[in-house]
DNA sequence: TTCTAAATGATAGTAAAACTATCATATTAA
DNA sequence: TTAATATGATAGTTTTACTATCATTTAGAA
């Protein structure tokens, strides 16, 4: 049996459906190795044309400009990762295990993941790290907003919210400890290997050490082990 | 007596340093200002130029590109901030006391500071949270660390990372907890006017709660009230 | 005060980025 | 089979991100 993973995108992030054509997977494959490879600034879709073997037109047919396919692409992941929230939390009972695998699915390297054809999930997570705050660190988040564009993102934080409530009904700050959890998982990565005299994982680089700090810090909060 | 404050900044964040001519004050006030208004992605040195009464030319001689200026922007704040708190815990001895009062000034919106007649500090603070971030974050981090840009961020960080360790030496991961202060500082305040869902102000915007919140995050890990 | 060096202004120009438009051809779905 | 849709090829525009040159103004040292 073969299980193939599609996950619904909102209408607004693309002018043509790249899921529903070989070039417009392409596009998605090649414009997250492409911005992995160069970084956000320096990718363009002449670049991305090029790489695919197609034309700056036909890429603007697919996404409006490439801010809007760096927020399809973060949608997409936000959307993978409460998908496997789901699923890895789906059978355990304990909201503080349950708290403890979201943590480790945030802050731990993923392999590539075989139900996505055309997506390096390894890769996509290395470049959210890098360039996920840009798709809402802008002047026009607003109205990128009430277009839903980051609902997958708010979707996983409300989730995250609910298992931190589950486990304390009583803590006062649920959703800014998710959003913090999140965010953190990705910067400590970052920092750890770009600037790291920012945290206390800079030596070995290992990554297993920011799910400590996470985990101590929110059961700390949580006033529970 | 009037006291000015002059913060040193890295030689290699400029080509000409602009604390030393009109032109070059002008330059710094007035992105400061562009960059609030329409945001460091359409913020051009044209329209800079224009705004200020000079030409393209002239910028350039100043700084190589808009990110160098950005990252000097940052690191002006940075140093400004790491002054104040310099200042503002000098007397304190108790370092919980001392840590909140960090929190207090990396969360809560500034006054505009008399002692630097060309920035305005309160919109400074404003940009450092939407824009802050782009400053390490790109593919060219590795070579700019080495010219030491970073240099005030990292040594604010390292200043609370004592704090941290004076309140509870055994704690483990001051660095990492100090990154995490400085930045969701940051983000919530960004997520609290702009995904208030993301965060638990989003209905009274209050900026006090921030405090709070990382009060309880930050005292918690550490086992001290 | 005068001379000289440095800073600024004015203008021009280039390469690349960020699009838009058009038309021919290929593909697909009814 | 035809009609709609997607793609390819080409061309063009505006803006951004610079670099170069030279004249003029300003500031600092002799």
């Amino acid at each position: 049996m073969e299980i193939q993973l599609q996950i619904k995108m909102n209408e607004k992030l693309f002018l043509r459906n790249p899921e529903q054509s070989e070039l417009g997977k392409k596009i998605i494959r090649h414009s997250i190795q492409l911005i992995h490879k160069n970084g956000f600034e320096s990718f363009t879709f002449k670049k991305l044309a090029e790489d695919i073997g197609t034309t700056e037109a036909g890429v603007y047919r697919y996404f409006e400009n490439k801010h809007r396919l760096l927020i399809y692409i973060a949608a997409w992941y936000w959307s993978w990762l409460e998908y496997r929230v789901t699923i890895s939390t789906s059978n355990i009972k304990d909201p503080a295990v349950k708290l403890k695998k979201v943590i480790k699915l945030l802050a731990t390297v993923v392999e590539d993941d075989v139900k996505t054809s055309y997506v390096n999930e390894n890769i996509l997570h290395q470049i959210i790290i890098a360039e996920g705050t840009k798709a809402y660190l802008t002047k026009h988040i607003s109205e990128d907003n009430k277009d839903k564009l980051f609902k997958p993102y708010k979707d996983l934080c409300a989730k995250i919210g609910e298992i931190i409530l589950d486990c304390n009904s009583r803590y006062k700050y649920p959703k800014s400890l998710a959003s913090t959890i999140i965010e953190m998982a990705h910067f400590q990565n970052f920092f750890m290997y770009n600037l790291p005299s920012l945290t206390d994982f800079g030596k070995d680089k290992d990554e297993s050490k920011i799910v400590m700090f996470l985990e101590e810090l929110v059961f700390s909060s949580l006033k529970i082990k």
